[in-house]
DNA sequence: GTCTATATCATGATAGAC
DNA sequence: GTCTATCATGATATAGAC
């Protein structure tokens, strides 16, 4: 096939930069690095991508619509169990933030380069990369609002969206910090990774179900008409 | 006094690096942009700093020291208090994020510029910002750490340090996503800074207490000899 | 001690040969 | 489609005038 070609260094380029990006952060990280690793031209970044800039979001586009699949086929499997059936809130945040976590761990470098994008995203002021974050998760995300939100009754909306994003933020430092406070870091990398990621999954996922259904905080209401 | 003269460049650097940073990040911004602004000369910078990664060290350093001070002056008053007793869990959680989250909300540009520092800070992966950060923090959190640890009898210390690290995620997500998720963000600026201070960490104490006060997960024994 | 002017270098992007 | 050569720009850091 003559298209081989082209995706060959296509794929090329985005693992090279899904690497790079891992270790330096993507604007740390300079297209002649990412082309030399990945043994192609300069200018092939131009050429499929347009941009560096596009580049990076089809790095992160990439994983990130693994991940998201994967959330969905977890929540679907689990809804289809239960037929209609409210949700156990701990079955919910596994099937969000499991494969996650478990992407974060995993031995393979090339996996694991997603994290730091995935924080490098949300604290960037400039939004560039946060637009495109947004839209491919409000779909997913608007899912699984909605499940909690059967699975937690009593609880508005408003709370649920807000202890989501919570959550995301607790689970963000948990992967980063995975051998951070504390406890050796660099340990077993061969069997470590698979029984840290369930070790780790375990304390948070422990952390967040006792935050998801704390009991509600006196909120003033809104002042204005209601809507 | 000739002295003056000289600290009021190095002040007016730092502002003005501390705005910009908080704009744009500290590597999305050059230092033509800081002098430009601080209306100092460029070469200032690097006579008062040193280098450009010296004065991003030295404003992170600035907020950071501030904050920290008024966290330990708040447990300090609350052991003043009870003068030995076990410290509520809430009051712990209060006197650590809550000078975190005011300090965010403030109207003040000037001093919203720490937050994206701190969440930059965490999600590079170099890591040279990181090292300054936990040393200055160390101190802080080995005093917060011990008082959680006698606020919460049975709940071993790694476990404690694991979802104080969490709480730290939950916190800086709020603190970005201060008008991210779903309700209008830039709203009333005036009132509504101060009031959403409160509001933000009304729901954010509550869901980091639920967190806190979870039931222990089961975590298999680490392999290996008892330490 | 402070600022002006400049040196040196790396970046992202492009034009044009093949 | 891919590569070579080059451009324009902006970066940090420094030498030397005042």
């Amino acid at each position: 096939m003559t298209r081989s070609r082209s995706a060959l260094t296509r794929d090329a380029i985005l693992d090279a930069a899904e690497h790079l990006f891992a270790a330096q952060g993507h604007d740390n990280t300079s297209m002649r690095q990412i082309t030399r690793t990945a043994q192609v031209n300069l200018s092939a970044v131009n050429y499929h991508f347009g941009s560096k800039s596009a580049l990076v979001e089809a790095v992160f586009q990439r994983r990130l619509d693994a991940l998201n699949d994967e959330r969905l086929r977890m929540l679907d499997a689990l809804e289809a169990r239960t037929g209609g059936q409210p949700l156990q809130p701990a079955a919910l945040i596994d099937a969000y933030f499991g494969p996650l976590v478990r992407h974060a761990c995993s031995a393979g470098a090339e996996r694991r380069a997603f994290v730091p994008l995935q924080t490098t995203t949300m604290s960037d002021p400039t939004g560039t990369l946060q637009a495109l974050f947004t839209a491919e998760h409000s779909a997913v995300a608007q899912r699984f609002t909605q499940a909690l939100l059967t699975a937690l009754p009593g609880m508005p909306e408003a709370e649920i969206v807000w202890r989501f994003h919570f959550m995301l933020g607790a689970t963000a430092y948990a992967i980063m910090g995975a051998g951070g406070p504390g406890q050796g870091g660099e340990g077993d990398r061969d069997q470590d990774a698979t029984r840290g990621a369930q070790t780790l999954l375990r304390r948070l996922t422990a952390f967040l179900l006792g935050g998801l259904q704390a009991p509600l905080p006196f909120i003033h209401p809104v002042s204005g008409p209601a809507s």
